[in-house]
DNA sequence: CAGTGAGCGAGCTTCCGCTTGACTT
């Protein structure tokens, strides 16, 4: 008997579906061997020794490993092909404590031919790809367990820093200081609508000015738009030039988590957590392939089941000369998954033994992957350029119009977004007559605040994190209460204000956003055999360390403002109310503490009376941990206390 | 899941990345 080693439970029980009597597979789930969580867990003195440890909850799956590894011939540890994967290995190999038996196999896709090829072509561990993730996982380590401490003793206990947390706070700190800082600028729009002298009256079509002079026109007051627009209602309009063109518009690339959890959290509003998790089951039934991927790779089965289904269905005119492939545009991307798609594309719905969520999601990656297989769209564009004069005014019209759908076909497009603009037939030089002018007043709009969806897709062009830490990370840097979602849009809080600001402010390097970049480097230099590990570390940590010693002794403790409520202290009758931010969230206190002690609750009503006692209202609190749970304002008289919200009554 | 802040100095907090459940009190 051979036994396999994987990380998915989920791909074990599939794998074993390929394989005949000979071999059992069995999963890590994930890693089992980790540095300790209460301790550093790192000899700086002694060249960084790591203490890798089994981790506690994974008792029983090390067990397992250990029993089966005993009993198998030859063990293949088919661990995900990537830098974590290849650790995971190594750690199993350890835990085995034998590797004479041991092989290494990778495959980037789940279906037979790949994995009888692996297994065709066994080799040893890449000691030089572990030592990187020793290098990666050690230097996350020292920053994380290097900096909170400082920051509870500089700011206030239970904070964190972290490599990647403290930059996607920092990305909406400055995000936030950017939308203070802006001014919002007047500007206008101005528009005839114009026909020909011998066209109907429904071919009507409206120009928009674009230039004047031959220059960008720039309208930013009422009293030059006045001026133009009185002067376009007396000119005399002629078409300069007409320009037509046929567009195709290639389909998007088939999903990985980064523009999945984007999509969903678009069209359906869902956080990325909430995406994740129906993802997780729909890959746990095996209706899609692994949700937490970086990679536009497609098996080579699915493209051609994906051909044979757009043919048959759609006819030939949707299917390309050849299969498309994608490449993976991330430099960072580790590419040991497949892109998400349906694992069979014969099946376009889930309806009926599923919950309305997963169908909609299994919806979703069905179109975006088989649409990926198909023909671009295409479109008929015009421009048509016309002159108003006397002035030298410039205007112009765009019109589009599809003339063949391709891909479309199974992905709608949004009105708004592709919408259908018909131009009436104009010649050049024909002189056109004018219905109305007039022009709307616009104002410049403040950058937008990050969403999920946004945060995500920046920290992955910025190269940081990875698909299985977005979700969280977004939950941390929330429960940590840096950040607060309002109307699903992030702003910082001004404890996440402090800390970004004492980061950056001390340790400028770290929380670039370049630094990953530049880690990911060194770690290739250290995978490619070119340095040592440790050295990168040394280099790293030797000036971090120094710094850390004088911010220790010089950075005086971090004052977080207050938010003032403009009323004065019932108790002392001197200080002032403000807000502050406790362990169990928000609360209203004196500004005089410690001298007044006086506190009162902070009431984040939800709008609905407390279902209990039905004289408080039902309010929004926090646990020391950081979850939300919903309770009634007159505590301690009423203890109603729930996790979910109580239904909001219905209004007719 | 029921009291917060400062500082007292008991013992504790903290990272990123890989993978799933066990909890819905």
């Amino acid at each position: 008997m051979n036994l396999i080693i994987v990380e998915s439970p989920t791909k074990a029980k599939t794998l074993g579906k390929f394989l005949g009597g000979e071999y059992s597979v069995e999963a890590t789930a994930g890693h089992i061997k980790d540095l300790p969580k209460s301790k550093l867990g790192i000899d700086v003195e002694n060249n960084f020794k790591p203490d890798f440890a089994d981790i506690p909850k994974k008792k029983d799956i090390i067990k397992k490993l250990k029993s089966e590894g005993k009993r198998a011939k030859v063990v293949y540890l088919a661990t995900d092909p990537d830098r974590e994967g290849e650790a995971i290995a190594q750690h199993v190999q350890d835990i085995l404590n034998s590797d004479s038996k041991t092989k290494r196999i990778t495959f980037h896709e789940i279906t037979k031919e790949a994995l009888e090829e692996a297994l065709a072509d066994p080799h040893e561990i890449n000691g030089n790809l572990v030592d990187a993730q020793i290098a990666r996982r050690v230097l996350d380590r020292l920053v994380g367990y290097k900096l909170s401490p400082l920051l509870w003793k500089k700011v206030r206990r239970g904070l964190s820093a972290g490599r990647v947390q403290s930059v996607a706070v920092r990305l909406i700190v400055e995000k936030e200081r950017e939308i203070k800082a802006f001014k919002s600028e007047e500007y206008w729009e101005i528009f005839s609508e114009v026909k020909g002298r011998t066209e109907e009256e429904k071919n009507k079509f409206t120009v928009q000015l674009i230039k004047v002079g031959g220059k960008t026109a720039e309208i930013k007051s009422k009293v030059d738009a006045d001026k133009i627009i009185s002067d376009l209602g007396k000119a005399g309009y002629k078409v300069l030039d007409v320009r037509k063109k046929e567009v195709s518009k290639a389909p998007y690339p088939p999903f990985t988590t980064s523009t999945m959890t984007q999509a969903a959290a678009r069209i359906f509003g869902w956080s990325s957590k909430r995406t994740m998790s129906i993802a997780q089951k729909l890959y746990e039934e095996g209706l899609i392939t692994y949700h937490r991927t970086d990679s536009f790779n497609l098996s080579k089965q699915a493209v051609e089941g994906a051909r044979k289904f757009i043919e048959k269905e759609y006819g030939k005119n949707y299917l390309p000369a050849s299969p498309k492939f994608y490449k993976t545009a991330s430099k960072v991307a580790q590419e040991a998954h497949e892109a998400i798609r349906p694992t069979n594309i014969n099946r376009q719905s889930i309806t009926g033994h599923e919950p309305q969520d997963g169908n909609r999601l299994y919806k979703l990656i069905w179109s975006r992957f088989t649409a990926c297989q198909m023909n671009p769209s295409l479109y008929d564009e015009t421009v048509i350029d016309v002159e108003a004069t006397p002035g030298e005014y410039l205007l112009r019209a765009g019109g589009q119009i599809m003339k063949f759908d391709g891909w479309r076909k199974v992905i709608p497009a949004r009105l708004d977004v592709d919408g259908t603009v018909r131009l009436p037939e104009v010649s050049k030089a024909e002189d056109l007559k004018l219905i109305k002018t007039w022009g709307d007043q616009k104002f410049t709009l403040p950058p937008a605040r990050y969403n999920e969806a946004s945060l995500i897709k920046t920290l992955e062009k910025l190269g940081i994190g990875r698909p299985s830490t977005y979700a969280p990370t977004i939950s941390t840097i929330q429960v940590r209460n840096y950040v607060e979602k309002s109307e699903g849009k992030f702003s910082p809080t001004t404890i996440g204000e402090a800390v970004n600001d004492f980061l950056i402010g001390n340790f400028p390097d770290i929380f670039e956003y370049k630094f990953t970049a530049g880690m990911e480097d060194d770690l290739d230099r250290v995978a490619n055999g070119e340095t040592k590990w440790t050295g990168v570390i040394k280099e790293f940590f030797r000036p971090l360390e120094k710094k850390i010693g004088t911010v220790d002794k010089k950075a005086k403790r971090v004052k977080i403002e207050t938010e003032k409520l403009g009323k004065k202290c019932p108790e002392c009758k001197e200080g002032e109310l403000v807000i502050r931010l406790g362990r169990f969230g928000k609360f209203i206190s004196c500004s005089r503490f410690p001298d007044c002690k006086y506190t009162e609750k902070y009431l984040e009503k939800v709008g609905v009376g407390c279902p209990e006692c039905k004289i408080g209202d039902v309010i929004i609190k926090k646990t020391s941990k950081g979850r939300k749970f919903f309770g009634c304002s007159r505590y301690p008289e009423c203890k109603y206390a729930s996790w979910r919200s109580p239904k909001k009554e219905e209004k007719n």
